[in-house]
DNA sequence: TGCTTTCTGTACCAATCGGTACAACAAAGG
DNA sequence: CCTTTGTTGTACCGATTGGTACAGAAAGCA
């Protein structure tokens, strides 16, 4: 019996692909046992809240990493532009430049919206106040700093979620930098 | 036992509206049974597919009804910036003002696209390309009659999301004005 | 060395899953 | 009225679901 892993942490990006994969209730514990190479003895260890308590644990994760490579540069960033410019580079890169699906917005679409309200409502609220205020340092004035954010947010869901019904990446980043050029106007 | 239902086109808005809140996975047949009023017996009459088949004639209906009121009006209308007008008009009320999430979208997340990549993809393209095609009538150029098209039907899925992971269906309506915008530069 | 805590596999549970079989019923045509 | 065709409810199937119990192995610490 070697030990798989050394601390949760660890478990939580294969929960994640597993999410991404199935959604939440199309992921089953024999896959995530499958998968993640660990017994339903050593999962309910880790996670004793079961299939919801890995949900938040990645959701959680998501959270941590957007405020870490994405808000935080949006608002300390000196250059509000450079800021920007660094959310576009980390978004692709946190997307696999669009081979890789929205956790949060999978989550949102269906049912499972009701068991992680507030973490799905603080995700994208996080990402367009931050944004917004970017917008604004950088010389948005009155409403547009705010619709602006909100179109870039949700236009990067909307482009992810045609990319994958396409099967063709490249819309993913073609839209990415169209999306950009919205943030550039002064 | 009274007869229901005349026909099997009447069962499928039920259907839909099912898969829109549990996703395809997480509709059980027993919640079908309960919503429709219909037993086993008569849902595997009309869908002896199961439900597969009871998936695909969401989506057909689904791409009849945009067919219909959306992509031919593009197509036909002899001012296009009427049909794109109609189009935003007919979105706004199949979506209920963004109280209702797309169908199509949802399963285009999960592994559920795989069953219907055909439908999930052909309706994303064709709304793509009569969008595009009244675009170029209307006087965009180039590549940017497609770059728009994709814009607005991506931009459209996206708000969808983030409206309904705020729980504020006004997010969506404000969205789509802004979209139309954008579809109004000569 | 021993003791304790952390971790792991397996057996098991009731409930539910999608799907099948079939007999009983209703409606329509003659 | 009888037959045919279409529709319905129910009982049932094996498989899988999320979750629990627990004995025992591995690792940390004394």
């Amino acid at each position: 019996m070697a030990r798989k892993y050394s601390e949760r942490g660890e478990i939580v990006p294969v929960l994640a692909e597993i999410f991404r994969e199935h959604g939440f209730s199309g992921a089953s514990l024999s896959e995530i046992s499958k998968r993640t190479g660990l017994g339903k003895g050593s999962l309910y260890h880790f996670f004793p809240g079961g299939k919801d308590e890995m949900g938040q644990a990645v959701l959680d994760d998501v959270a941590n990493w957007f405020e870490l490579n994405v808000f935080r540069p949006l608002r300390e960033s000196e250059d509000p532009a450079a800021g920007i410019d660094h959310m576009f580079k980390a978004t692709a890169r946190f997307f696999h430049s669009g081979r890789r699906i929205c956790l949060v917005g999978s989550f949102a679409l269906d049912e499972t919206r009701d068991r992680f309200a507030q973490a799905i409502h603080g995700y994208f609220a996080a990402w367009v106040v931050a944004l917004e205020a970017a917008l604004r340092r950088k010389g948005f004035e009155g409403t547009r700093a705010r619709e602006t954010a909100e179109d870039v947010v949700a236009g990067i869901q909307g482009a992810l979620v045609f990319a994958r019904s396409q099967d063709d990446p490249r819309l993913f980043t073609r839209a990415l930098r169209r999306l950009q050029r919205q943030t550039e106007a002064a």
